[in-house]
DNA sequence: GTTGAGCGT
């Protein structure tokens, strides 16, 4: 018996890993993918220096895709009434300056006012103003914020574990009451009672967000119980719905874990399909933070990867209760770091694991994004952000 | 009564 099945199996493998070799493609037509001239869509004149960042852990990323949003002078308004027409809700702004644009979003599909728009000043310099007071449009308190920030803001942001949830609020207590009684244990960024869009009313719980987080020690230290408007409310932690900022800047709903997405696919030969499609990693904040239905991105492309041993990968990364389950084998650890560059590399990826650069998935973000879609919503909360042009 | 809300096809 001087066969050994072992044999052939080696030799197997080698011709597997010389069938990934034929895979790989030169990496310059990748490069030519990615390193499309950054859109100049650098309106807002902030003083941009640059948009060729690299974070604070030496991760390089590129800012592109920023359409719509921080434009000089343009608000977000929410909480529009479903009653207030585009016509009086210029014309309520109007008294702060000339109006640039406006708009009312509206729903396709209902037909029905989506509760929000968006409104730009002619001249920036009022939108602070704006901001800091209240308005009411049709009998309706809006809100009007600036438009969402994206990896942009990260670090001026103001937000880490701020943010007190209250419940138990008595429906005639007012926001304002609340955030006058909270004021006192600190400066207050934002305070609100939610209230049931059909009704208007209060659904007996709110929010505090604090500027420092001694005000929560000070807010906590008081106990769970407080006793506002007469009546007994509860405070906690809020628990973070949405990219809500409990972590790191305010990385809004950042697409950062996907590097293990991206690792999925990297695992895999097919990876030069998908290669095509990624690099362009919104990237950016770099926290590997959420991204938990990304990871199902990577999950699926594990197990089709196969190879590896790609399945058993269910993500890891933060969530918030803690650890994560982490796993995701060779699939995450391999790659995460090469997408970080920006597909290019996921490339190289292909063979060299070991990285475990799992956390700096951030720059992979596309990956997830342009393949993965569908896996993102069946995460659920699908915040149809990204609509590329799907009708 | 107890965890929000939404970012322009």
């Amino acid at each position: 018996m001087e066969d050994f099945p072992e044999r052939s199996r080696f030799d197997d493998n080698q011709i597997a890993y010389n069938g990934n070799e034929e895979f790989e493609q030169p990496p310059e037509q990748q490069y030519e993918e990615f390193e499309q001239p950054p859109e100049q869509q650098f309106d807002l004149g902030r003083g941009f220096e640059t948009n060729h960042n690299v974070d604070s852990e030496g991760n390089e990323f590129r800012d592109s895709f920023n359409h719509r949003d921080s434009a000089a002078g343009k608000l977000f308004v929410g909480g529009v009434s479903w009653e207030t027409t585009e016509e009086a809700f210029t014309n309520y702004f109007s008294k702060y300056g000339e109006i640039a644009d406006s708009v009312i979003m509206i729903d396709k599909h209902s037909g029905r006012p989506r509760g929000f728009g968006f409104v730009t000043f002619a001249d920036p310099g009022v939108v602070d103003s704006v901001l800091e007071e209240e308005h009411v449009i049709d009998g309706r308190v809006v809100e009007v914020k600036r438009t969402v920030p994206r990896e942009n803001m990260g670090f001026k942001g103001i937000s880490k574990r701020k943010k007190i949830f209250v419940g138990g609020i008595p429906t005639s207590l007012t926001d304002g009451i609340l955030g006058e009684y909270f004021s006192t244990y600190g400066s207050i960024v934002e305070h609100q009672i939610m209230v049931d869009h059909k009704t208007g009313r209060s659904r007996g719980f709110g929010f505090v967000t604090f500027e420092n987080e001694d005000a929560l020690d000070k807010v906590f230290s008081e106990g769970k119980i407080h006793e506002l408007g007469g009546k007994q409310v509860e405070i906690k932690k809020a628990e973070p719905k949405r990219g809500g900022g409990d972590f790191s800047g305010s990385a809004p709903k950042s697409y950062g874990g996907l590097g293990g997405a991206a690792a999925g696919y990297g695992a895999y030969n097919s990876a030069s399909r998908y290669n095509g499609k990624m690099g362009r990693g919104y990237g950016g904040g770099g926290y590997p933070t959420y991204g938990t239905y990304n990871n199902y991105g990577g999950n699926y492309a594990g197990s089709y990867a196969g190879f590896y041993g790609g399945y058993g990968g269910y993500g890891y990364g933060f969530g918030y209760g803690g650890p994560m389950y982490g796993n995701a084998g060779y699939a995450a650890s391999g790659y995460g770091m090469p997408a970080g560059y920006g597909g290019n590399t996921a490339y190289g990826g292909g063979r060299g694991y070991g990285n475990g650069a799992v956390g700096r998935g951030g720059g992979s973000g596309g990956g997830s994004y342009g393949s993965g879609r569908g896996y993102d919503r069946s995460g659920g909360s699908t915040t149809g952000r990204y609509h590329p042009y799907q009708k």
